[in-house]
DNA sequence: GATGTAATTCGTCGTTCTGACGAGATATCA
DNA sequence: TGATATCTCGTCAGAACGACGAATTACATC
């Protein structure tokens, strides 16, 4: 970035920044992710990442968030916002020189509002997201999502945002379930995520729904670092 | 990113997208990054990492290649580049909405040409690269790479991008004793790397330079994940 | 109620991995 | 020749994990 902004050689086409959102959620243990339908022209009915442009006085973050208010009610508490990573393939916008930043969200299970706001398909399987054909570079986009969230369920405490405010291990070990397609044993599990300092605190309180002994309640403590991770083997 | 590219209230100023460069490597057993001064205009003289706009026509990666290349003569091969993040603060550049996504870029050792070419710092050690004020938000770019770097010791082989083509386990100890800033155990060291399978292959030869019993030399395996990983725990 | 089923929670056992460290092998240096 | 330095192999105790048994405590049904 050393020559003039407006060179006519580094900037002769018009450019724009946008942002797409994986949102994830946890819906009848499954994961979901949110989808719209409400491209205009070229992309006329492929569905897509909720998104849209970066106004001039906005920034990327803010972009992400607005948009994310916008298409779904969620607040930004109770939800876990990153960046991505940035799509800048010259051919991915037929419109233009496009480039967009992506952001994850993960947000609790039973989003607020419905979702159907916009004439969208709203919260999608991921499993059935994959198999569809997404707009532009859109499939690549959830690809990379997914990884990350995959990812990071292995060294974070970050499956406790897809949990309510209070929660059991049991509700916790169906977000790993959920995330990593998996199952895993409910006792190593539970030895592991009450074993590690910090990283759940009891309510004191327990709760029953349905056969089987209570389960403790707890609610997501200060650790945020699993250390050692919690790998996925095979 | 749903209505007209040019609408007003989107883009009504000027908007610019370039790439930055966190370039490591490692020099005398020190960790070194790669800075430029030639700032134009506001940013007169303070050092800044290298970069440039992406070309209308120019991938986001292929930029990136470029102004590699262009400041440094390392070629593609023998290095490793990923993507790191990006940064869109309204006020991170005062000529107009500028976008920059960063690129962390490893090479091996001894980097080819004299990095002098634009009368830059050239080669700096980054705890010194850290104490300086660097142009625009730099500092925190620097600083984000060299996490993502850190962290991607414990559980990749990447740190063998640092060594030459064969190497021994003492120069690979000594890659993560200097992106870490801080000293191994040997035994255990050597007992981790030789024991993952896939991790190094054996070239069979010995070197020997200074006192001591030589060493076996190794090149870098098909084995490019670490797990279990190496964690640095302190 | 008595019994079966289901879910949570606590324990056990053997294996693997790690940190700390001893010690032998093999070079250079004085 | 001896001192020193470095690489490499071993040992040992503790931590962590996978597999799994079993006790606790609810609901469902007879």
């Amino acid at each position: 970035m050393h020559r003039s902004l407006w060179s006519a050689d580094s900037q002769s086409v018009a450019t724009a920044v946008g942002v797409d959102l994986v949102v994830l959620t946890l819906i009848d243990a499954r994961l979901h992710v949110l989808l719209t339908s409400r491209e205009s022209e070229l992309f006329a009915s492929l569905p897509a990442l909720p998104g849209g442009w970066v106004h001039p006085d906005e920034n990327l973050d803010d972009a992400a968030m607005r948009e994310l208010s916008e298409e779904t009610g969620l607040a930004r508490l109770r939800t876990h916002q990153e960046q991505l990573r940035s799509y800048g393939e010259v051919s991915r916008d037929s419109r233009g020189r496009v480039f967009s930043v992506a952001y994850l969200v993960l947000a609790p299970g039973a989003p607020d509002p419905a979702p159907d706001s916009a004439a969208g398909r709203g919260w999608t399987p991921v499993d059935e997201a994959l198999g569809l054909r997404l707009a532009r570079d859109h499939n690549r986009i959830l690809a990379d999502g997914l990884d990350r969230a995959r990812a990071k369920l292995e060294y974070t405490s970050l499956a406790t945002v897809f949990c309510p405010a209070e929660f059991t291990v049991a509700e916790l070990r169906g977000v790993y379930e959920a995330v990593w397609g998996r199952s895993l044993d409910p006792r190593n599990f539970h030895r592991k995520m009450t074993g590690t300092p910090g990283l759940l605190v009891e309510c004191g309180r327990l709760r029953q729904e349905g056969p089987g002994r209570p389960a403790a309640l707890y609610r997501a403590g200060r650790t945020r670092v699993l250390n050692p991770p919690f790998v996925r083997e095979p």
